[in-house]
DNA sequence: ACAAAAGTGTTAAGAATACACCCATGT
DNA sequence: ACATGGGTGTATTCTTAACACTTTTGT
């Protein structure tokens, strides 16, 4: 009689709120690693794909379901002993992000909560290795696709998506040229809105000239 | 009781032969599409990791196990309604790469064979569009790793390497600029040795600089 | 001597980088 | 009036692309 293995899925969650990238962690109620940090994740049944076993963990674990994500793709298949108490899972895990000006849902179920890519807690079982992949793989991105776009409100200023690049790169990039090439591949148009939001000038609203993101998973 | 999904696996093989790239398949015995051709696939099981069931398929349908390969990575995970016949399954794809010159392994138990990508056989299931998939990234791997160590032989001429470029690319490249780019990555190195074959000028071999293969999958 | 593939450099255009000052606002 | 972040242009280097003739061999 064939027996498959053990079947997980495990979300990464993305935002960028208040000029820092940010992933959704939960604090795990189960052993093993109970009362640490941990991506949101659980087991796929039969019967459902793992992008429908996503979504129904996700509600259950974050109150968040797939369609207030702004972008979803498969990020990678991890299979390594002793990731299950039952013995050697399989988990499939996918890549999201949550567009800055949605409603930040949550229910209390498990302590969901956003963390700063800076200073993340203790992680449970391998999940820095899969976080740590699903930045490198962001980044990469973030220069190929215009990924961008799933980050930001409709409306933003340049200041803004800037702010957005360097958290994802992690360092500072020269104001002239990124807005010099922003507006060479024609991603972003002018709106006659401002941002007024301190003592000093007012910064010119923008907003994406296509709306879809390239759907390339390289 | 929990139930997992059906788990299968996929590889896919490539190597370039005779100046054309070329990927293994099988032609299936059992239903459903007995007589087509297909990936050499199975079920994984339990207490397996995806890597050692590919392993053990590839031995039993082609005569082939990983260690032969020079390169395996995984490719992506497709779950698709349908695919198997009890119902849903989840299926780890794995991209592999067998070197040129190595032995040409295969047990008939269910014909594997080499085809040029160019001229495929009707395909099972959703097997085109993994090949596919499978063809793009590799193509998006030429630009930026060194994936191409993996096929040629340890001794190879640059018209041979620009070959192989052109058969994944699909596309002509220009000869000069070609051996620009190559000599300026340092990728290779010259050795004493020269390859007559025709009557013609011969092409003086090369091997690589560092034979360890760009492990950056993205 | 000729056919066939190997080998070789230069120029032009486009992309990426470095860099410093003025502008519009709130207090 | 001043502090704060928004906004703008040019020069240089590096990268990419286009392009044609000579060399070495086997027959």
């Amino acid at each position: 009689m064939y027996r498959p293995p053990i079947l997980t899925v495990d979300g990464l969650i993305f935002r960028h709120n208040d000029g820092k990238l940010e992933l959704l962690l939960i604090k795990r109620k189960a052993e093993p690693f109970a009362g640490t940090y941990a991506l949101p994740g659980g087991y796929g049944s039969h019967g459902q794909t793992t992008q429908q076993a996503m979504d129904t963990i996700l509600i259950r674990k974050a109150g968040l379901n797939l369609k207030q994500l702004e972008y979803l793709e498969q990020l990678y298949t991890f299979d390594m002993i002793g990731r299950d108490p039952r013995g050697h899972a399989v988990s499939v895990t996918y890549f999201g992000i949550l567009k800055n000006a949605k409603p930040k849902v949550s229910s209390t179920t498990e302590s969901p909560q956003f963390f700063d890519i800076q200073s993340l807690p203790p992680l449970a079982f391998d999940h820095k290795t899969i976080i740590n992949y699903a930045i490198t793989r962001l980044q990469a991105k973030l220069s190929y696709t215009n990924i961008a776009v799933a980050f930001m409100p409709t409306h933003f200023s340049l200041p803004q998506l800037q702010s957005l690049y360097e958290s994802i790169l992690d360092r500072k990039l020269d104001k002239r040229n990124f807005r010099k090439q922003i507006k060479a591949q024609d991603l972003v148009k002018e709106t006659d809105e401002l941002l007024r939001e301190g003592r000093h000038r007012p910064a010119r609203l923008y907003q994406f000239t296509n709306k879809r993101i390239d759907t390339l998973h390289f």
